[in-house]
DNA sequence: CTGTTAGCGCATTCAT
DNA sequence: ATGAATGCGCTAACAG
């Protein structure tokens, strides 16, 4: 029924040995018999058997992408930027750049269609690696389970996106995951995630300056003269949510206007989910950290959670001037929430968001955010996870945020800034 | 060094047929001897080696599911739907829906996660099914290489979404490797794409109705009062583009104002992809077939190639009252070039998308478009993927596109009926 | 350079 | 209900 190897063999004259080796192509063979091999291939339109290639290599082609939310186009470019670094054989580096802009629909590749039945269609393709991604839709027992379907397949490699959840149980887990994958083998990348506690089994973690971006967007906001900024953050749980709530805490501190407790590292952050328990705050009150815990909301990394928050942050707080949402997704959600009350953006209150995802620029007003080099960052970890770069000193590397001043944000109106109004 | 079923069968004092027997659990296996089994799997933390697994049964547990580009919104909602319903195993339609709204990073999953230290870590993880997303980036090439690579690892079912390419080479060599897939057990579901030409190989295809939203939307449109209306298109070559073209056109020669000629099914898009060629068209000139290709550009799916098109439409004819897009990323960046040359909306132009992605609601004004059920459809593909739902009759199902009436869209200035203005 | 020989780890017959 | 054998299709030593 199906053809195999020995078929080939047999139709080009060799040994199954020989066809082996054209196939994998890591070892001499007569360029005639090579040839002869190929064509063999081709007629009988062979091909290669994986299951049975791992098992008796003990490796797989299988490369493993893990994101948190596939429909979220923050993981959407670094999975395609790591997919297009692995999918290639090495060379061809323009086909990778061709995804970058999140183009898809590529127009003029139908010129080269017919060569696809040569290049596609026969069971050979190089030391071609089958790049996939997993979505755990941010559930750490998805993200288990999938390394462990990883690992059954012998994965040759693994990245994990997005934040982790700070649960010291999970983190455990995944660890000796981690370390179980390695030593078989594996390749583990972090992109855009905190390095683990022990981060040997790791080739590399590649962690964004969600601190720093955050502490330079709150000191944007505090040059523009905004004093009760309001934070919707993203999930409690989650390191990218603590770091950049640490960072733009950091920064209402150093201008005097955060508490002095709790800014430092390392403690968990404080608010609930859902706010409404204290209450009678007398609007106008008193500053520090307190101050600090009300004008927090914490939600999803989505649309209606950036809505429902600042619909509660305004509620608690009508003399906002400026909004800090977890990212640019859940700064929309702000903006409608904003609007929707009747204020203008950024006259009555400035919104400001994280990411720089591509429709961030098209907002109206477009959004001031942090950019974070997705792609960029994507790419590398896909080079790193296939041992085409070297892996950056430490195993650790810092990936930079850089702030994007743009029209939602603006000086705070000149009557809220009278005590009272 | 690695744990394998014989490691398991001596330490729970069976044979190794039996551990085969209680891990697949399709069999009838004694209770006793079945929980001694259970129990050494933990202790000896053993991980079923997939490849080895996948060489006896000649099946493996991968579902592929294509996407053209992982980072639009698009694709990542039906490839996540679709996931849901693959990775859980059956069960659980909870956590399915959860995923539903886009929503990233589960606020509150840390409860349970002491416990995936059971689910999650042993090798045993029931009939889970390794779902993967690969992404073509829109490249017939490389739709062909994943495909080739699922065949090699003999995955169990694989679901295309997205529009096909028309080139008549490209979709033959798709047939005849999607004939091969399903004649080695493959099950192949077409999701958002229209069914082969000789679809017996595929166990269902799901196709958006695409030529009846775009019929709806420009009718809309006319029924506002619009007659000159600009067409932002999609890349030539693919179905989706060509579908949502005809349905435009249907419209507009309902209203009399298409061409007679080339109205009809199945003449290729005829537009180039830049325009400029033809100098000099006295504005207000004749209508009919010569203008709806005047004002029509076609481009990519993506928000540069919107802002540029339109530019282009702008030029080309500055007196269109309405912009329809190929979608609503596209929209996006027509609403920018509109903008741009300090025309308003929908006030001096209207603009209408396609898909209703959910950051469409927030785009200011908010965008009129056509709802695409995606997270349906991709949930609907995984199941029958999965053989957990019978495919439609004759395999083929249309989705219906629903007209969304948003603030985009209003009717025509006034005084740009007037002739010669 | 090429052919021969052994397994890789597991799912299945077939027995019992 | 369980154990013993057989082979899935391929790669990797070894010869030669």
């Amino acid at each position: 029924m199906t053809v195999t190897l020995a078929d080939v063999a047999a139709r080009a004259r060799v040994s199954a040995a020989t066809v082996s080796r054209v196939l994998n192509g890591n070892y001499p063979v007569a360029e005639a018999t090579r040839e002869r091999v190929l064509r063999a291939v081709d007629e009988l339109d062979y091909v290669l058997n994986g299951p049975a290639s791992s098992l008796a290599a003990a490796t797989s082609d299988l490369v493993g992408i893990l994101v948190n939310d596939i429909a979220d186009p923050f993981f959407g470019i670094m999975a395609g930027a790591a997919q297009s670094e692995i999918g290639e054989s090495g060379a061809e580096d323009d086909t990778g750049r061709a995804g970058a802009g999140s183009g898809s629909g590529r127009a003029g590749s139908s010129g080269r269609v017919t060569s696809a039945g040569r290049t596609g269609s026969s069971g050979r393709a190089g030391g071609e690696k089958l790049a996939v991604v997993c979505n755990t839709g941010g559930s750490p027992e998805r993200e288990l389970t999938y390394l462990t379907l990883l690992q059954r397949q012998r994965a040759a490699a693994v990245i994990l996106t997005g934040g982790a959840v700070e649960d010291p149980a999970h983190q455990a887990a995944i660890s000796a995951k981690l370390t179980k994958l390695a030593d078989a083998g594996t390749r583990v990348v972090l992109c855009g995630r905190p390095p683990l506690a022990g981060g040997e089994a790791v080739v590399a973690a590649l962690a964004f300056d969600n601190r720093g971006g955050a502490r330079r967007l709150t000191e944007h906001l505090l040059a523009l003269g905004h004093t009760r900024i309001g934070y919707v953050a993203g999930p409690a749980e989650r390191t990218t949510t603590r770091h950049r709530l640490e960072g733009h805490r950091d920064a209402m501190q150093a201008a005097g206007l955060g508490g002095g407790a709790g800014g430092g590292a390392g403690d968990g952050p404080g608010g609930g989910l859902d706010g409404g328990e204290r209450a009678g705050a007398e609007p106008g009150g008193a500053r520090g950290a307190y101050d600090e815990e009300r004008l927090t909301v914490h939600g999803l990394y989505d649309r209606r959670s950036g809505y429902v928050a600042t619909l509660e942050l305004l509620r608690r707080e009508p003399e906002v001037t400026a909004i800090v949402a977890a990212n640019d997704t859940v700064a929309l959600g702000a903006c409608a929430a904003i609007r929707e009350r009747g204020l203008r953006i950024p006259e009555d209150v400035s919104v400001a968001g994280f990411d720089d995802l591509p429709f961030s620029v098209d907002a109206v007003p477009a959004l001031t955010t942090v950019r974070l080099p997705l792609f960029e960052a994507g790419a590398r970890a896909g080079r790193l996870a296939m041992g085409k770069e070297t892996p950056p000193p430490g195993g650790i590397a810092t990936i930079g945020a850089e702030l994007m001043v743009r029209g939602s944000t603006a000086p705070p109106r000149v009557d809220t800034a009278v005590p009272g109004r």
